[in-house]
DNA sequence: TCGCCTAATTTCATCGATGAACAAACGAGA
DNA sequence: TCTCGTTTGTTCATCGATGAAATTAGGCGA
């Protein structure tokens, strides 16, 4: 086994069952029309040869690689965990391969994989900026098979998905303020990051909803959190308890961060939601089994993951659709948390 | 912006520059020495285009992809996205992409990824099998470079990166027996896949144990779960709590699982782990963070792939080491849970 | 000024599969 | 028997970058 087979080709096939490369190459293409002998005696010879097709060769030839790029800031927050599976299956049903690449939310990497410096040669990309906003529209050159996720942030000719971040966050904010709350917190303020991320979205219409409510916003009520991750939910939590007022509700901008707020909670015995009520973003799979289960906003990620991919697929197959941007439904999902 | 500029290629930039493409190579590898002025014309020539190297004419030219396949079962399961961050993490160090490809933890498909059918050209496979097991070594064939995870399963000559199952789930059980526990259920068992999965082999060290011990394992008390997901710990949680005598202890195959019963358990008011501990295994991020905090198995995940990744890296580089198998550590975490 | 060595650049063939166009084999119908 | 249209298979060039080897330019000592 195991052996050291350099590189069988078509050709090595073809000698083997007597017919030409390019035959063998109808035959695995299935394209053209092959006598029934002729296919096994090919198939025959694969097998014992044990071909693999050249990918490298075949994309050189077609100018098709048949895998696509995804883009995200970090796999590891459960958002991007769920939307990476759930493109990765609806890229399946376009046989392509998707390779994901993470930029760690840094403006560099995002800028290296527009520019194609930290990208796989692929049939497109499908990227969620974090750092990029309005004004980095020059890096979108040469990149015509691209979906943008996130927020509309390109004035350019660019697909977009975007997720309704304002008027999730208002809902999220305004259900907190209908069950009577008035020191409502945020945790995962980002100050340096463009003003059309979530982040920045999500807490303008924080704001603007506790403002229009006649609410006060107080600074120590909005919490920075660069990464989004389970500790820093848990690290804001503990900064909002240990304030000589603490807030009676907080709206984290993502489940991940919501479930490290939680466990702080409980850690120091706080009552959710009756002393402390907790809403997050996302509803990830995870948001419905902790203790208790985690209010939170649905923002249609299966529909964003396959907007996505089937607009990539229009892209790519070159129909002359003027560049388009989609809404995805959101919704609140009431649980026990708020 | 979004030219749909077809393809510039090397030729293009050096006719630009007034070089040939061969110079336009070596300036952009930078192997060889280049004028610094021919230098800046090509690099300024490439900007000018917004040249982009062809990935697939240079894999062909040099036999290398720059991309590893990593295939797991399923990248939901919270073990799997760690890993798959780590490994990612591990082969950056070695400018490598890696590609993601999901098994579902079935036999067809795991032969498929061996054959190299579900596979892009790469230049090394690190996989995670589920569904075979020893006597299907014929599917290695064709497979040089290759790391297999979790236990040894073959005996053809393969690169093994094993993780301690048995050593672990004796920890794990030993630990609840020790806390006096009498009433042990397991969750996970699946008696569809290989003697050398991990199912199969945590469950026989789970038994083994027990009965080390004089306990019994009614048969009511080994819980099977096909998919290991959130909602299989919780199913299989509910099922224990409604037999006439529940257990006072639940051992979960993972952590995912775990937290799935830690759900159900709360749901309906059973204090953890007064009346029932539970234990996980894996030890993923978010163990640290539940209602309450998980006690699990650390099986070495950091480990598992930076010795995967390394082991692939010598085979590539055709090292001509015979095949190895490297154990990794684990320990048992103690939290709150039990 | 000549010769020689190094640095810089070019030429040429090649990796393996496939598009386009063509040739051979085969049957059917007149 | 001959023509014409399919079916089946072949030939040839090509995708874009790079290894190997050849060539030219440049620098320096005698």
């Amino acid at each position: 086994m195991a052996r050291k087979d350099e590189s069988v080709t078509m050709a090595d096939v073809g000698a083997r069952a007597g017919v030409t490369a390019r035959t063998v190459s109808n035959v695995l293409s299935g394209h053209t029309s092959v006598r029934p002998e002729t296919r096994d005696r090919v198939l025959r010879a694969v097998d014992e040869l044990g071909y693999r097709l050249n990918t490298s060769a075949r994309s050189l030839r077609t100018g098709r690689t048949g895998t696509i790029t995804l883009a995200i800031p970090d796999l590891k927050i459960d958002y991007f965990t769920d939307l990476a599976w759930r493109i990765m299956a609806e890229a399946e049903r376009h046989d392509w391969t998707v390779v994901i690449q993470q930029t760690g939310a840094r403006r560099e990497n995002e800028i290296a994989i527009l520019s194609g410096a930290r990208r796989q040669h692929s049939d497109g990309l499908i990227f969620q900026p974090h750092a990029l906003g309005p004004g980095d529209e020059r890096y979108l050159t040469g990149n015509d098979r691209l979906v943008i996720l996130g927020e509309r942030i390109f004035r350019g000719p660019v697909d977009h998905v975007t997720m309704a971040n304002t008027e999730a966050a208002q809902l999220a904010t305004q259900y907190l303020v209908d069950r009577g709350h008035r020191r409502i917190a945020a945790i995962g303020a980002n100050p340096r990051v463009a003003t059309t991320s979530a982040a920045s979205l999500r807490l303008e219409a924080f704001r603007d909803t506790l403002a229009k409510n006649d609410l006060p916003v107080p600074a120590e009520y909005v919490v920075t959190a660069e990464e989004w991750h389970l500790r820093d939910g848990a690290a804001g939590m503990a900064r909002l308890l240990g304030l000589p007022q603490p807030p009676d509700a907080v709206f984290c901008f993502n489940d991940t961060m919501a479930f490290g707020a939680l466990h702080t909670l409980a850690a120091r015995g706080v009552r959710v939601p009756d002393d402390v009520a907790v809403i997050g973003f996302d509803n990830v799979a995870m948001a419905e089994f902790t203790t208790p289960p985690l209010t939170t906003i649905e923002p249609g990620t299966a529909q964003v993951a396959k907007q996505a991919v089937d607009m990539l697929a229009a892209r790519v197959a070159g129909r002359g659709t003027p560049p388009t941007e989609v809404f995805t439904d959101c919704s609140l999902v009431v649980r026990r948390s708020a």
